[in-house]
DNA sequence: TAGTGGTCTAGACCACATA
DNA sequence: ATGTGGTCTAGACCACTAT
């Protein structure tokens, strides 16, 4: 009937996790061993052990026997489609990434920005505009709008040097991703930086991140359909290749 | 001994996935209780217990307290773009599905269908070619091909009635699978069977299936872009809604 | 009442890293 | 030599479901 006890190792869990998401651990940062955790909190070992391997499971933490239990880097929010980072994405192509900065500035949000980001229409947010290119071909344009409040700091960015997406993540990790695909025809600016022919169609990628439980930024990524595709590849838990994704690293592509 | 000792609970874990994927055990069978795995194999509780939860957490079967643990429906291989049956997804908005069926017959593998395959150009493949419409307006053609030898009895389906995505999963749980995902032009002969506009493009999927180990199944669905869009959200494993999309799957309660 | 899963403990042995 | 994670055991108590 009553409220049910919380078991203790998901109390461990959730008191680590809110130690990563607030940034008091960063990426990379040692967590407490099991037998500290034992000792600070009178667990037994199995249950630490139970807490930490689970969080290490769901991508929180890296473990490495003989060493200890580290942060993990937030190249994270895997499957689905993967919050890519373009630039990595080109360079593990092997080719040069570059972009050119189009627009960069605060604005106050309209209603379809307002909806999407869940926040009152007016509010402040910045506009992000830039053109991807891979070995001096464009293949993306990002248009992205930042909750101002959560990134104060947008304006004073390089984004030629450090892409959007790799900047927000910097500032707190991303928790949540909602992705929509769709097929359009492009408008004629849009063609035209992208180098893209006549009758040739967009890939349009949606994207909004969460952080801190709510919606932090939202784009529109327009892809020239001939140069680009999507792909992913799903393998089911507890599998060789589970292993494999974990240790490379993340993306997809094969 | 041996090459690197197996842990006794992984053992456990593959006895019984190999169970269920030899089709030993069914959709909805019991699978044997701790209690019992602790008698049959001389494991202590503890162990049984992980190998039972592992399973849970990564789908293969459901577990109710005071019941008892079972083998889960093959609604599975979530996540990524999920491997979606079209008829549920239309039926899950509220709409009628139905599907004409255009193509249904054996043939020789071509190089491309090989390749996709993994087979020597001129085996035995099916070739499955569909519309599916919700509520009579066509959204998807499914043009498909089955390794003959994996599904043996495709010619006698009706897959106006079972879609191939279902008739599939009925044979044997999918493993694996792989998605592309572009924007393209269509055919004048796709245009008019999705009845498009003239200047829409498509979002094609192009669909790879496993099973056993092996790619089974590989199909290009070919969508208006007008009418159908992708999406995909992602929350954090341990997460509420972990535990919501757990729950919705089998059971028809919540 | 008997069986099930959910959790927890206080030990234990091991392979491996680091210093 | 010490600490770390990886595994395992043989008990235990609990809430729940079924009979």
């Amino acid at each position: 009937m009553s409220a049910q006890a919380i078991p203790r190792y998901r109390q461990l869990k959730e008191l680590i996790i809110g130690q990563i998401s607030s940034g008091e651990l960063q990426p990379s940062d040692r967590v407490p061993s099991e037998n500290e955790l034992v000792d600070a909190t009178g667990v037994s070992r199995m249950t630490a052990n139970r807490a930490l391997r689970e969080l290490n499971d769901e991508g929180y933490v890296e473990r490495v026997a003989g060493v200890g239990t580290f942060v993990a880097d937030f190249k994270a929010v895997s499957h689905v489609l993967e919050v890519r980072n373009i630039a990595d994405e080109v360079e593990l192509r092997g080719h040069v990434h570059s972009s050119s900065v189009l627009q960069q500035k605060r604005m106050s949000a309209d209603s379809n920005i307002a909806t999407a980001l869940d926040i009152e229409a007016g509010a402040d947010v910045f506009h992000i505009k830039l053109i991807h290119l891979e070995s001096g071909i464009p293949i993306q344009i990002e248009d992205r709008f930042v909750l101002a409040e959560f990134a104060p700091h947008v304006l004073e960015q390089d984004f030629a040097v450090v892409t959007p997406s790799a900047y927000l993540s910097s500032i707190s990790p991303l928790q949540e991703a909602e992705h929509i695909v769709r097929a359009e025809m492009p408008t004629e600016k849009i063609s035209q930086h992208l180098e893209m022919g006549a009758q040739e169609p967009c890939l349009v990628v949606t994207r909004r991140t969460w952080a801190h439980g709510r919606p932090v930024s939202f784009a529109n990524l327009y892809h020239p359909g001939s140069r680009f595709e999507l792909s992913g590849h799903y393998v089911p838990p507890g599998t060789e290749a589970q292993v494999k994704r974990r240790l490379s690293g993340a993306t997809t592509n094969d």
